[in-house]
DNA sequence: TTGTAGGCGTTATCAC
DNA sequence: GTGATAACGCCTACAA
């Protein structure tokens, strides 16, 4: 049953009730002077001045029962190491946090079952809302996501009917702008490092790749062709095995962190890049200018896409009838030194080697192993 | 006042209320049997089966009222780009997870005035307990870490005195094994990049460089001193302007980010790492040995630290009454191919430069800017 | 303006 | 084992 109601919490700190007494009104009354609604003027000052002395803070727990919102707002991204969601969450973080939210970060491994559980989880309420970034998706995804008890946003690509609020770009597209780049500077043996071929993006990716050979009338050599994670380890080990088996003169990978696998590979095989092996990775991470020399990447929007989402988020949150909705975020190429000589014949002069040329990406950022 | 109490929540959705209801109990048998405890066979048949039936989830809102926890533990870093608290956030989720709770991460920008906000979030009780890791220490902080009403652990070097629970490492020893490694091997004008140095690891790094050299009768050209903040870009830019003026034959970063930069910048000058001048960062991140040549680093045992401050994190959270406790995280050098070259005669015989030599880490992920 | 009295959804205590 | 019922700390109709 419990003592009978005392004027401090559990633990021995202030409660409105603590307040109330020590202003000698009514917790109504300090409540309402708490949130600065109603009051008379000495009502307010002796309710300041109690608060004050005792130190009340409101509980944040008590509020949100109440008010039946906690603050929160989750993000579910495969994994927080690579630096495209890195630049994601921050982008979704000034969002959320200019409407006074916290953020809440999970990494997944790229795990269904991880993802399962978080979108379950969400029935207990615990945030208010969640964004989620999953690169493989499943029936199982989409009836938990269209079925979810609080608002949620996926960015990535989903089926074209699922109704579920989503921000996506395109990968393919993406690719085909690293291939006719490579193309258009005089590269005829472009290899591609992909990601799982399971995946969302994996699977976009080596469409978008085969595609753009194909309107160009290449033929693709499958020696070309490497998969392995979407990771910088993966990413190394698979250039490695492609370089045995192949002589290419361009490399596109499928993320910037297989990117510098690559580069890494190269490098350490004794290959010059851009003179002899030209390199564009994608997502247009910062890593990507950190390296030497700096890679071109193909944008994906990564941190437009989180700043899009977290806009459609706090939509919803605010107004849960809105009819789902769909945003597409274009994907541009920054041309950097890893790519940046034409082949037959070097052109230094227009075309300084430093810097992106190309559509320079809004944000100096990064981007996105979505889609 | 409000209606009479109902059978589902405000938002239609079923409550033990409901539950209780369906199988014609009371909602204290129908609590006891969702949380395991108690019930006869047939009760705890027939909760379960309407539990089932209307889609129950408990609100872990109210149960965190009552339970007095939230079952959230906050991290407090100053970047969440910077891949030593990825390593350390990963190490930290771990622990957090296993104790079935969850990771809340929060970015400072080493700003005061942030921390002191969240110090002061604390008391609304919206977390169980916080993991900070501050690069600048005040008066201010360190009275609201000890007067905080919430569990909470430093990383970071912290006044000898403080009654607070704290993880630390000795990153002035670890610029000592910098500086003796790079002296062993023939090198002898030692530049020195360095973070702010009104941060704690920025004053820590920058007395243990000049004790070392001071340890081997050098005298310090401060042409071969460089400051910056703990980002890659200012370590490109510090390195560039140290190049112009002095000849270093090697290099200290403070930490790794930097000296990526730092990389860069020698290279992009047309000086060889490490036959020119070798490189040696800190805090051993992944990012390290993604460079070519892989970089040479200083653990901090940043993943280590994380653990540990996990681990007392989760320990004062379940008795409030423990003595503050300070650990420490000893420091060691992982030589690789950017300093791994005897500079005037090299002599490969018992003292393999290649491949990590010192004490090696435990974990071959990432370490720390703190201390 | 002010105070009274629920109620947010849950758990726990206490009698039966 | 079960069922009322009182909290957890806060907010807010409603009545005064």
């Amino acid at each position: 049953m419990g003592r009978k109601r005392l004027q401090e919490s559990a633990d021995g700190r202030p409660t409105v009730h603590t307040v109330a007494a020590r202003a000698g009104v009514s917790i109504a009354s300090a409540s309402r002077v708490l949130n600065g609604v109603g009051g008379s003027p000495e009502t307010i000052r002796k309710v300041r001045a109690a608060a004050a002395e005792v130190g009340y803070v409101p509980n944040a727990i008590a509020r949100s029962l109440q008010s039946q919102r906690t603050g929160l707002v989750a993000l579910a991204v495969e994994d927080i190491g690579n630096p495209v969601y890195v630049a994601m969450m921050r982008a979704i973080e000034a969002v959320v946090a200019s409407s006074g939210r916290q953020l809440v970060v999970h990494a997944t491994g790229g795990r269904i079952d991880n993802e399962m559980t978080l979108l379950r989880r969400l029935a207990n309420r615990y945030v208010d809302g969640m964004i989620i970034s999953p690169i493989r998706v499943t029936d199982d995804h989409l009836g938990a996501l269209a079925g979810s008890p609080v608002p949620v946003v996926v960015i990535g690509q989903l089926g074209a009917d699922a109704p579920v609020d989503n921000v996506r770009t395109d990968s393919r597209r993406g690719v085909a702008l690293a291939v006719d780049h490579l193309l258009a500077t005089g590269r005829r043996r472009i290899g591609f490092v992909n990601g799982p071929l399971d995946t969302v993006p994996g699977a976009a990716r080596d469409a978008g790749f085969r595609a753009a050979l194909a309107r160009h009338g290449i033929h693709l050599d499958e020696d070309l062709v490497e998969v392995g994670d979407f990771q910088y380890a993966a990413g190394r080990a698979a250039a490695l095995r492609l370089l045995a088996r192949a002589s290419p003169d361009a490399l596109v990978c499928a993320n910037d962190l297989i990117a510098v696998g690559a580069l890494h590979a190269l490098l350490a095989a004794g290959r010059r890049v851009p003179e002899d092996v030209a390199l564009v990775g994608m997502d247009d991470t910062e890593l990507a200018q950190m390296m030497f020399p700096q890679l071109s990447s193909v944008s994906l929007g990564s941190a437009e896409r989180g700043r899009r989402a977290a806009e459609l988020l706090l939509q919803r949150i605010a107004d849960p009838t809105l009819p789902p909705r769909r945003e597409q975020v274009p994907p541009s190429l920054a041309v950097r030194a890893s790519s940046g000589t034409t082949l037959p014949a070097a052109r230094p002069s227009a075309d300084p080697l430093d810097g992106p040329t190309a559509p320079t990406p809004t944000h100096p950022s990064s981007e996105g192993v979505t889609a």
